[in-house]
DNA sequence: GTTGACCCTCACATCAGTGTGAGGGTTTGA
DNA sequence: TCAAACCCTCACACTGATGTGAGGGTCAAC
């Protein structure tokens, strides 16, 4: 599919495709005419991709972690350099750290809500 | 304590903690001569703020959350405006999402770390 | 062969978070 | 009084992710 089609599938500005590309995180074929042609897996790819960045990932590490998913049986270890898996383990603590904090607050924030909904504190609700 | 001894303290450069006040993020007494007065809760607050930062969450955000969280007893509900509880909501759904985003991710990183750790893909180890 | 909807490559602009330094006051201690 | 180590307020600059537009090619429909 051309990069319209893509943009609509994963409501993505066509300017952020460009984007990723240019930053190494997808590949598209080009066509004859140097149009960008996306396979069918890209949506998939491109919503994870804006997933990760939203959680806070800079583009640098997704580029890194993104050849280790979606195919959980036909991992190519042999691209995975020394380098690649302490960069690997390190940003495995970070998700850990980010997915604690973040658990935390989303917490605290549903109960505030609750708090609030139901009119109560703790303090008996008058 | 005074601004270089909350940096140290919190691992945060002083530039930084002047822009979290800057954003509405904290709001420290200031002694008689000007100079920043913080408060010991503010070491625990900042390294919150971080944390809140480095997974994707917006200071303009982080400011809206900051007042639930911590006292879970002394909840300030008179200070919810709808406005705050609507932001509130949205923003739960999106710490939800980003959570599970991260959670696959990070799952599957772990998966791929261990795949390559004990030299297995399956395919026999090469 | 012209129009309109696509696509392309720049390239400048914006916003948030952060680095860095200029210019200057305060406190502490020799 | 002077120096060192703090603190202050600007203010410019960078990076990363994104918006926006200029200038121009491609292709299908008329």
């Amino acid at each position: 599919m051309r990069i319209g089609e893509l943009s609509e599938h994963t409501g993505t500005p066509r300017r952020l495709l460009r984007y990723y590309e240019e930053q190494g995180l997808i590949v598209p074929d080009r066509c004859a005419n140097g149009y960008r042609d996306y396979a069918e897996a890209y949506v998939d790819r491109v919503l994870q991709i804006r997933g990760l960045l939203d959680a806070g990932l800079p583009t640098r590490i997704i580029k890194q972690i993104l050849p280790c998913l979606g195919r959980p049986r036909t991992i190519e270890i042999p691209e995975a350099t020394p380098e690649t898996i302490a960069t690997l383990e390190r940003e495995l603590d970070r998700m850990t750290a980010r997915i604690r904090c973040l658990s935390r607050n989303r917490d605290a924030v549903a109960d505030y809500l609750d708090a609030v909904r139901t009119g109560t504190v703790g303090a008996g609700g008058g």
